[in-house]
DNA sequence: GTCTATAGCTGGATAGAC
DNA sequence: GTCTATCCAGCTATAGAC
């Protein structure tokens, strides 16, 4: 059996520490010796677990992107109504967006770049994502169920934004439940819209 | 009269360049150097514009800050209502996000660093911005115009990021109709919701 | 697996000639 | 107002002892 260490796993504490910093600061405004400080080693040191601080960039990205398709996968497979499955994607997003705040932040502020410099495996992740976005979005304008009048894509992309960019403003009190309101507020917000009705 | 110089102003056409270059790269990811050789100078030269390369984002963001509220001063003039209010505040954001698509870029990137190491004249700045949105979202709350059940803080954030951020997505054909267009869509997502109505 | 020590660069900024 | 030349701080990354 390999690495079955209880011990808290070295490489663990640096990702997570190293994703803590870039959101904070930015990855060009975090340096690999305020991570090593930050874990209580020297910055050299972090080079016997990392080739490189892109590489630690790449590590962080791949573990999130890989979890928010897995909850996406599970909302393909358990509703199958565009209008309810919009509903379940916005929570989930939003769910796992407070479970991974760092990387969330550092995803969102570097997508401009990533989508150039970004690894196969991250571009084809991101694609994935707005992919199953969209097509959802599309069924629900086809059954009739969402508006025609609005691009989907320009659904989809100020949707995205709002979405995932809580992480920045949103500070939830006890975990669980006050981000389960704040998806609430989101599908309320993008699907009712903020006018009262009658 | 002074500096009534036809040509370029050199201060004018540095800043420029520079915006462009901080959006498109981040702050951090852009030299003066970089900066330098778009102009056609040496970096050293620089400094005899502008005293440090921070000097140089406070005086694009001032700017682009100033731009902002001497148009929602007009909006606050010319609408009352609430409910219409919100709908002229969408419509010259996007216009304004348009006009100033590197500034709008480099204030939304940096946001959660302006609001500690930014100039007090910029903090005030975004306070007026924020107090300009949430007095009329609420103002429409108390009127009966506007959902009570999501609170307009809520209402408010997830707005301005699909607002601003449109800027890094929606690439406009010709300029003015299609940025109407965007404005109308977002009016539409915002205060009708996106679900098809009967 | 961590430390010591440092190589090798690149960054912002400056002084003074022109 | 721009250039030449350069300082020096700070960065990533590496080599080898422990």
């Amino acid at each position: 059996m390999p690495t079955t260490s209880a011990q808290p796993d070295r490489r663990t504490a640096i990702l997570e520490t190293a994703a803590q910093l870039f959101a904070q600061q930015g990855i060009n405004g975090t340096t690999v010796r305020d991570i090593a400080d930050r874990v209580g080693m020297l910055s050299g040191s972090l080079y016997h677990h990392f080739p490189s601080k892109d590489a630690m960039v790449e590590a962080i990205l791949n573990e999130y992107v890989d979890a928010i398709l897995a909850r996406y996968r599970a909302v393909a497979a358990e509703v199958a109504d565009p209008r309810e499955r919009l509903d379940r994607l916005i929570h989930v997003s939003i769910e796992t967006a407070f479970a991974h705040p760092y990387a969330t932040e550092i995803y969102q502020a570097n997508a401009p770049q990533l989508a150039e410099t970004g690894s196969a495996a991250l571009r084809e992740g991101a694609r994935s994502i707005q992919q199953t976005w969209l097509s959802t979005i599309k069924d629900g304008v086809a059954a009739g169920e969402l508006r025609a009048d609005v691009e989907p894509n320009v659904f989809y992309r100020m949707l995205r934004d709002a979405l995932w960019l809580s992480v920045r403003w949103y500070r939830p009190r006890r975990a669980g439940y006050s981000v389960q309101k704040l998806a609430d507020d989101c599908t309320a917000i993008f699907l009712e819209g903020f006018t009262l009705r009658d």
